[in-house]
DNA sequence: TAGATTGTTAATCGATTAACAATC
DNA sequence: TAGATTGTTAATCGATTAACAATC
């Protein structure tokens, strides 16, 4: 596979297309234009054909796109054609929710093991996944093939944490707690800071109603 | 305020901003130069200024920022400075993960309330807070101010009821449910989609991958 | 005053949009 | 073949970085 640097803000829109085309996979619908497309999902058919084409020619002149196959060559592009290894670290409401929300399951994320700093929760299970304690992690990552690590723990233990995991072989890092984790540049962190997405919906309605005082 | 258009990407550093001059605050750090936090937070001081300057002027020169005035000048950009009465719909694991979430009361959001279908909910607390039962929406969003809605809820139901809540008066709905929301211009939604970020590490964890092959 | 560092303008870089030739 | 729509190049737009004069 060719692999010149793809930008993030395409590899964002990624997800969404796919989400769209399993949509429109599920209604039926055989082919579609970036015309269409566009419309649907409010991005310009130009974007549509740019991004696309960073990873393959996946259309056809006068025809368009197959529904199917490009939903399955997104697939392959996004790394969700084979089953990802994964835990989930922290065994809150947080952490169970991903373990409940069997979506990501679907996707070849499979949910290997839970583990909590907490002895009250060892050996009870979430979804019939076991819930083990945290001195387990190192050998369980190593003999279980583990390569995403979600941490859903606090902050103050989180950087702690990622060491551990980093170390034992983990490549990759779903960080939730709210805090910056440094980690090797062959590791990956995707972030999800809900206290800034929170702030950034909190400004935008602050700037409403700041409009809505303006024009009365 | 003045309110020329800012830029998403500058909004979206904001919440970043505030937290690492959080922490500087509690570490007793008095002032802070541009170049200083630039090397801190891995982004350019340039851009920093640049940020900053897009709301006023903050710092003085020769002198850098005052950390504790810019925390809270950056809180009142952010529109945190004051409460915002919210609600959460869906008390599954991920509702509750939020309602328990002691961090989002302290930056002001005040969780009102927590609404589900499932009548085995009805009158259980979260933290102090009752739980709801969906039909009761309307009603109780007029007469708390409700300005924000969680939805926590699976997509199929996430249509209808975010219908419900800006028919009732909410002005922003912090979206967790796969799916894109239509609500009125002058209503703001902050998505969430959880899935879409497990595919982005998907994505640079399969990159990261063939990278390594390539290089054997 | 001299040194430091901002605020801001100018230069560069990258991403998005527009246009159109290629081609199914 | 004629019409449609892609793939791709060129034009535009916006965001980031660099530079420096203003000023504390």
């Amino acid at each position: 596979m060719e692999h010149k640097e793809i930008s993030k803000a395409v590899i964002s829109r990624l997800p969404r297309y796919y989400r769209y085309l399993g949509e429109l996979l599920e209604l039926g619908v055989e082919r579609i234009s970036s015309n269409e497309l566009s419309s649907k999902m409010k991005v310009t058919a130009s974007q549509i054909r740019q991004d696309l084409n960073n990873f393959g020619g996946f259309g056809q002149q006068g025809y368009g796109y197959n529904v199917k196959y490009l939903h399955s060559e997104i697939a392959k592009i996004l790394g969700i054609d084979h089953n990802h290894n994964m835990i989930i670290i922290g065994a809150g409401n947080l952490g169970q929710a991903i373990a409940n929300y069997s979506a990501f399951e679907k996707r070849g994320f499979i949910i290997k093991g839970i583990f909590d700093v907490n002895p009250r929760l060892e050996g009870l299970t979430v979804r019939g996944v076991e819930i083990r304690m945290i001195d387990e992690l190192p050998e369980f990552i190593k003999e279980n093939d583990i390569e995403i690590a979600a941490l859903t723990i606090p902050k103050a233990k989180a950087k702690e944490v990622a060491a551990i995991v980093v170390d034992a072989g983990v490549k990759a890092i779903w960080n939730f707690a709210h805090t910056d984790l440094v980690v090797p540049k062959d590791v990956i962190v995707e972030n999800v800071h809900l206290s800034e997405s929170l702030m950034r919906l909190s400004y935008n309605l602050s700037r409403l109603e700041n409009t809505d005082k303006k024009e009365k």
